[in-house]
DNA sequence: AATAAGCAAGCAATCGCTTGTTGGATTATC
DNA sequence: GATAATCCAACAAGCGATTGCTTGCTTATT
């Protein structure tokens, strides 16, 4: 094959395993972790039954694996995105764009697997924990810094977990063919926290149309 | 045949198909359809393994009947709680709170089950489908009119999916002995929402006062 | 030669569900 | 009012399919 990176110590990188990886996260979002067979797996990246085995001790392995490394490609994805941006409410629309490209666009969807964290027994649950915990600080942080600025009226835990929820939620209504592109929601869900969806009297910037047409 | 059930303080008319229903909907929250065996389901109404199948033709007939069953017992809850107040703006805290209510703490948060749509076939969706949708219209119906009043800049759909985001994903970190209760949860989403999370100048004059009593 | 990577076959457990049956309650018949 | 017929709700047992995973062997590369 192309890439020469074999003759390493423990672990064993590269080849097979990252297709292995990729397509089981894949198909345990689109179906889930039960419904999902270690059969189609097998056999969607072409290989035989039990071959996955060689790569994952087992089923769970496979999940933790692929929820960890999707975390963190999501985290690393945020760092770059923000990183440079001095204005925290700018900073603040760029993560919100960025996080939904993690839930929704990446090629594979993988954060969205934390849906099936109650499939991974305890130790491995806290590995995931960790790993989370990482990514919503820097949004914590930034939510801080806009409240100490003036201009949020309280960054307290609540609102957090709101907005977690507003694009989280995205998850089980958007799609890609939809009306709504993932920049429109980006925008809608950031104007919402920044700007607040009540129509405010002559002085502030709110002329748009009142609105479209209803489902 | 030794274990002869008696279950004489039960009415003779409620029929244990209720409790199988209601116990089922509770396990298939707490651990998921998949994982919620028919064999569970039996065993915490003190049935045998095969005895389910007498009052339902199968296990996904099963997660529709509760699902539905939910479903529509929220609706009425929430007809009942806004029926009657006219304001729409403090008809929507109460909706908010009677939703978060009908998620998290009815006697079994029969609605979370919506995450299992995909256990069941098109036909079965589609009921579902009906069913959430008699509940959005509710409040897409008073969104409109909050805008039409000219308190919303605007109701267009993306608010409504970001609300429901924001109160459904309390499911994945509310807890009963946390922080936070839900009283707390709905007043900090309705202010999010009517009030917006931004500080704003004093000279503001929209909605000043943090709660509003029904003029 | 040595090792990484995978195949072929199947095991043990578990799954949803079916079949045949039973005791008790209800209803119909005499 | 006694008896027979019917029905309800559940049990007992197990079938066929599927599941995650294991074992023993083969290939390909270095």
């Amino acid at each position: 094959m192309t890439a020469g990176r074999k003759r390493q110590g423990a672990p064993p990188e590269a080849n097979r395993r990252d297709e292995l990886l990729r397509t089981a996260a894949r198909l345990f979002v689109e179906k889930g972790f039960d419904a999902t067979t270690t059969r189609d797996i097998a056999e969607a990246v072409g290989m035989r039954s039990g071959s996955p085995f060689y790569h994952f001790r087992s089923k769970q392995d496979l999940l933790k694996a692929a929820m960890i490394e999707g975390l963190e490609a999501g985290y690393r994805r945020l760092q770059a995105a923000c990183t440079g941006v001095g204005d925290p409410a700018q900073r603040l629309r760029v993560m919100i764009r960025t996080h939904l490209g993690n839930l929704l666009e990446s090629d594979c969807h993988t954060p969205m697997l934390i849906y099936e964290s109650r499939s991974l027994d305890a130790t491995a649950r806290a590995e995931i924990a960790a790993a989370t915990d990482r990514y919503q600080a820097v949004w914590q942080a930034t939510l801080d810094e806009l409240a100490t600025l003036g201009r949020l009226r309280s960054s307290a835990s609540p609102l957090r977990l709101l907005l977690f929820g507003m694009l989280n939620w995205g998850g089980q209504w958007y799609r890609p063919d939809g009306r709504l592109s993932l920049d429109e929601i980006a925008e809608a869900a950031a104007d919402l926290l920044l700007e607040g969806a009540i129509a405010r009297p002559a002085g502030a910037a709110a002329p748009a149309g009142k609105r479209e047409t209803p489902p």
